[in-house]
DNA sequence: CTCAGTAAT
């Protein structure tokens, strides 16, 4: 094979599938080699480097090209680079390359510009919030989230400076992903020299290939010309090793004792190798882990030598470092995950994996506007993903805790595209501020129901972003679509301006921006309770913040402080940050930095952005009872906020989670008569909705 | 009396 194909060099072996026009190329194994091999060699031996050329060819010559590759096909460092040999950041021009998540990108990166021999942020760069380590010169290859290419559409809506553009991982089908695809469809028509990548690790391809076909197929035969707008498909082997899979004979009833009884046949019968177990939540995991170092207890010299590890997300950095830590000889460890094991992290050394088949997912119900975190069942490209774990090291196996039957013929082959399942409030304005009219009609990869959609347009009308012609309003609807939060914080940043506390309003932005500025932890409840004591105002949560944070400053920013008041000092880095980048932004909109002390002026920009999720404690509620005033809901103030069991009258919270009951999170006080001076169009009866006839 | 995972010039 050439090392570069040049147009007009012999094109590759095309195998016509009848069906999507599917390349294949023979592949000739690659050994893997031992001591020292150059980059270059490095590179030849992925198995991506066998379809440099076909790629190229079909980049040349299809708008888009769809690429399926497995994990450590070597796709998404090598691409990049084969574009870039080939021409395509001449004369000015970058590539793209995004990732759903922050930390790919940066790793990514970083390998690229090793394997380049250049310096990271010069010819090749990243982008990420709060990181831009690109030069606007130099930079030929670019990484970045594709939330930020989202922003960067915002200023430059035809992405001019990109020649092509690859969306890698698209079968993680994240919110972003799909309003970025929709969105290249569309700038697609206006820029015919523009390429797309669009790199998957699942079959979704002919879907994904027939979205972008902007024309209908005329032969099954793959048509020659200059540039075709039909979509290619490619498919790349990837270089994980075999994964045995088995499956439990009978469905099992408890899938946590199953679980645990799994890993102890594991841990007796099979060779020495980590055991990673996908569980749903913290709950489950923290009682499976409890139940496996019970009956193997370790430590001692008649120790079995399992021991168990959770992991979550809301796990410290210690415990966290735990996980990471190599096992010691003869002792094997166990790691009972959430599906945080499934993309974001990757484990070393895990040989077998066992499945619940389960994970929580969210659900949105534009009714009661409230999301869900329901125990589902997981699709068959989750299941895939999740054995793909047990064999990265070397050949592996895979536990199933439901049987054949139900993976052939029950399991929903992809679920459900994460858009389908959320709130669309920011999605909706971002789209309008790039000049998106009809949402309803925007080329979705999967539409969202009409009723998620109309519910998003009523909440940002009713914040007063959009008009009665649902187009954004100035300059309100312009603020709003400029600042990176959830619309209804926005507005509270905004109507902080008037009331002269946009530097606590910045501070409460940020704070409910992040997950938690608490420690998690089981065992430590009364301590916690305590620390929060120390900063809890009567006005509620938000204030309560506000302390925290004025605290923290005094402190010097110390994680030691943070650590003696039960205070997550990651957590609090990351409001820090945060709270900086919509302080620039505030500047930028004009927005004044005053403090003014007053709480009441803060809750009623609170009140101004949270307006339509106010609601009143019904009278003679011995249990804490409220409902909200918009539909009437039962809902409850939330165990962890400081007005648990204060029970105020009147309040508006932040957010609800759902679990046995409706648990409002983040919740302040407030006066009723504030709902009619700062949303008088939402609160006088019979107010005009645009929306519904 | 309590919480999957990401992400935003």
């Amino acid at each position: 094979m050439s090392q570069f194909w040049k147009p007009g060099a012999e094109k590759p072996r095309i195998l016509d599938d009848e069906e999507g026009g599917v390349l294949f190329l023979s592949s000739s194994a690659s050994s893997s080699g031992y001591g020292y091999v150059s980059i270059e060699k490095q590179r030849q031996r992925l198995p991506v480097y066998k379809y440099r050329t076909a790629i190229l060819y079909l980049v040349e010559h299809h708008a888009t090209t769809v690429i399926v590759g497995e994990t450590g096909s070597g796709k998404t460092t090598q691409i990049p680079q084969y574009l870039k040999e080939a021409g395509w950041a001449d004369g000015g021009r970058t590539i793209a390359c995004t990732q759903p998540r922050r930390l790919a990108v940066q790793a990514v990166a970083s390998r690229v510009a090793e394997e380049m021999e250049v310096k990271l942020g010069e010819e090749v760069g990243y982008t990420i919030r709060f990181e831009d380590v690109t030069d606007a010169n130099k930079t030929r290859i670019k990484f970045l989230t594709d939330g930020v290419l989202l922003r960067e559409m915002m200023d430059d809506p035809l992405l001019t400076k990109y020649s092509v553009i690859m969306v890698d991982e698209a079968h993680e089908r994240s919110v972003s992903t799909d309003i970025v695809l929709g969105l290249l469809k569309k700038i697609q028509k206006c820029r015919p020299e523009l390429r797309l990548i669009v790199a998957s690790a699942t079959i979704e391809a002919k879907a994904m290939a027939a979205f972008f076909q902007t024309r209908k197929r005329r032969t099954t035969k793959l048509v020659e010309s200059t540039t075709s707008e039909e979509s290619a498909i490619l498919s790349v082997e990837g270089r994980g090793y075999n994964v045995e899979i088995h499956y439990v004979e009978e469905p099992v009833s408890d899938y946590l004792q199953a679980a645990v009884s799994t890993v102890q046949l594991i841990h007796d019968k099979e060779p020495y190798g980590d055991i990673l177990v996908f569980l749903t939540g913290q709950d489950d995991i923290d009682a499976a882990v409890k139940l496996i170092n019970e009956e193997a207890p370790n430590g001692g010299k008649n120790s079995s030598g399992l021991f168990a590890l959770p992991l979550y997300s809301g796990l410290s950095r210690a415990e966290q470092e735990l996980i990471f830590s190599p096992t010691p000889r003869g002792k094997r460890k166990v790691v009972i995950s959430t599906n945080i094991a499934e993309t974001s992290l990757t484990l070393e050394g895990i040989v077998y994996v066992v499945d619940s088949g389960f994970s929580k997912q969210r659900f949105y119900n534009p009714i009661s506007d409230i999301e869900n975190l329901i125990v589902s069942p997981i699709s068959k490209a989750s299941a895939r993903q999740r054995a793909g774990r047990a064999g990265r090291v070397r050949p592996g196996k895979c536990y199933r805790l439901y049987t054949e039957e139900y993976f052939l013929k029950e399991m929903s082959a992809q679920g459900i595209p994460e858009i389908q399942r959320s709130n669309l409030v920011s999605s909706v304005i971002q789209l309008k501020a790039l000049g998106i009219d009809n949402i309803l009609g925007f080329n979705w990869l999967a539409a969202p129901s009409p009723e998620t959609m109309i519910r998003a347009l009523e909440v940002l009308y009713s914040l007063g972003v959009l008009d009665d012609d649902a187009k954004l309003t100035s300059p309100i609807g312009f603020q709003v679509a400029e600042i990176p939060l959830d619309p209804m914080i926005s507005k509270m940043i905004l109507a902080s301006n008037e009331l002269g506390c946009s530097e606590e309003a910045l501070t409460i932005a940020a704070v409910l921006s992040i997950q938690s500025i608490w420690v998690s932890g089981k065992g430590i409840q009364k301590e916690l309770d305590e620390a929060k004591l120390r900063f809890a105002a009567a006005e509620g949560d938000h204030v309560t913040f506000l302390n925290v944070y004025k605290a923290f400053l005094q402190s010097g920013k110390s994680s030691q402080w943070c650590y003696k008041n039960y205070i997550n000092y990651q957590s609090m880095k990351k409001v820090l940050e945060i709270r900086e980048q919509l302080r620039r932004i505030a500047q930028r909109l004009g927005i004044a930095l005053k403090s003014c002390g007053d709480m009441q002026a803060v809750r009623k920009a609170a009140t101004s952005g949270f307006f339509s999720n106010a609601c009143q404690l019904e009278a003679y509620s011995h249990n804490g009872m409220y409902k909200t005033v918009r539909t009437s809901q039962e809902v409850y103030i939330h165990p962890s906020s400081v007005l648990f069991r204060v029970n105020p009258k009147w309040i508006v919270y932040h957010s609800i989670v759902s679990t046995d009951r409706q648990y409002m999170r983040n919740v302040v006080s407030i006066d009723p008569s504030w709902l009619t001076e700062v949303a008088p169009h939402f609160y006088r009866q019979q107010a005009p909705n645009p929306f519904i006839h």
